[in-house]
DNA sequence: CAATAAATTATCCATATGGTTAATCAAAAC
DNA sequence: GTTTTGATTAACCATATGGATAATTTATTG
């Protein structure tokens, strides 16, 4: 991404400045950004890809173009770019699941079927939050539990106000309110990270427009129809 | 596990032979199929933990209470380790999930019910499962081809065949049988695979028998409760 | 332009890693 | 008992790794 910015400024000595093309105001703290958000992306594919432990510092900046020593230079060490990776990666979730305004006064079924098909969405165009997650949450780490404290909680509580219906689970009463949005995250993201498995077992691209649109019709069947029609009995 | 297992022979050289105390017939190939299955259960621990490329061949060996040459001896090399690893699972998670020879006559919801806690409990006890398979599948990689081509596409043949319900999925049109799969395996193994998450952020403890008892009843609920009414409207 | 500060690279280092080998030790065969 | 075969260990090696440092290049400022 950032490769081949490497040009000559002043080839020839007789010219005046001749400023490189990059040389606007600005050139520099647009370049930094560039470069860190590339090195941002790269760490969470290698990360997903290979764990923690797996993941090497050199692929990391292979892949963002960069010398890897300009991780140091970024992010101290290999766990503080960790962290750095999983902010930016709860901040890109934050922005792509906040309600846009003019859905705010639709019907609540409708409401929810949005909500459920911008989650799907977001599953299926960035699967290293699932799986960077999964990987992390074997033993309770020091990684997992800053992840936990920092942003899966307030996820959590977040998900609980913007989901514009009520889980009161009389329909389920074996299950809690905490149980289900594990169980309805793991099944909204499982096809999405299992994607490889199911391309080479069934030739499925899962994602392909058509199926994510389904998918989320299908989660909408599954989880959230029966809430909403037990509120409508309710309201009777 | 087989440490200690290294004791002095002929201590005092006036007695007789005087042989160790496991010097029985067949001492040999038991020992060999214990350390053989230690190495294992240590791989599948370590792998799950780590991940393929983070998972070091001295700590499997460590946790397996051997030297990290006998991996060599035993499997060539760490890529073949983790496919007899993959194997043990498999044949482990096959075994779990047959069903009883009484449960056969038993009314066909009370049987697929049973089949539901079975798979919850093997979810449960074994959380390795969900993640080294979790872990290959993000690329189509050689090992995810391996096990799909060996494992998976079989288990999931076999799961429909001895699912006792038939999912003709007419509740549900948007999801098609193969993509229910993975959806409720997915649910189904969701707590388990983030259990210490869920420890740490609401202090439950998943693999408490109730939890996991209740949680199986959940998951009947959710998927195959449906599907059971539909029938029974069907046959009316 | 020259001086300065920031970004980037090339290089180095201690350590850890997967894998290999030659010994050592225990069980089985004689 | 002694020999032979198999199981286990200790030591070794080439390489890769995370991290650190010094040099180099680029942008900004005056």
């Amino acid at each position: 991404m950032v490769a081949g910015h490497r040009r000559q400024h002043w080839v020839d000595s007789g010219a005046v400045t001749a400023p490189d093309i990059t040389a606007a105001p600005g050139a520099r703290e647009r370049q930094r950004r560039e470069t860190r958000n590339g090195i941002l992306n790269a760490a969470l594919a290698v990360f997903a890809e290979r764990g923690f432990d797996g993941a090497r510092v050199r692929d990391i900046a292979a892949q963002a173009g960069v010398n890897h020593g300009l991780i140091k230079y970024y992010f101290q060490n290999k766990e503080q770019l960790w962290k750095a990776a999983v902010d930016f990666l709860f901040e890109r979730l934050h922005q792509q699941m906040t309600e846009p305004e003019e859905d705010r006064c639709k019907p609540r079924a409708e409401r929810v079927r949005l909500w459920i098909k911008r989650y799907v969405r977001y599953c299926a165009q960035h699967p290293e939050h699932a799986r960077i997650m999964v990987q992390e949450s074997i033993r309770d780490s020091q990684r997992l539990q800053w992840a936990a404290d920092k942003h899966i909680r307030g996820s959590h509580q977040r998900l609980l106000e913007s989901l514009p219906v009520t889980l009161d689970l009389r329909r389920f009463p074996a299950i809690d309110t905490t149980t289900l949005i594990y169980m309805m995250n793991a099944a909204t993201q499982a096809p999405f990270t299992l994607a490889a498995e199911i391309r080479h077992l069934y030739g499925r691209d899962v994602n392909a427009a058509q199926f994510v649109d389904n998918y989320a019709d299908g989660i909408f069947d599954l989880f959230i129809r029966p809430y909403l029609a037990q509120a409508r009995e309710a309201e009777d």
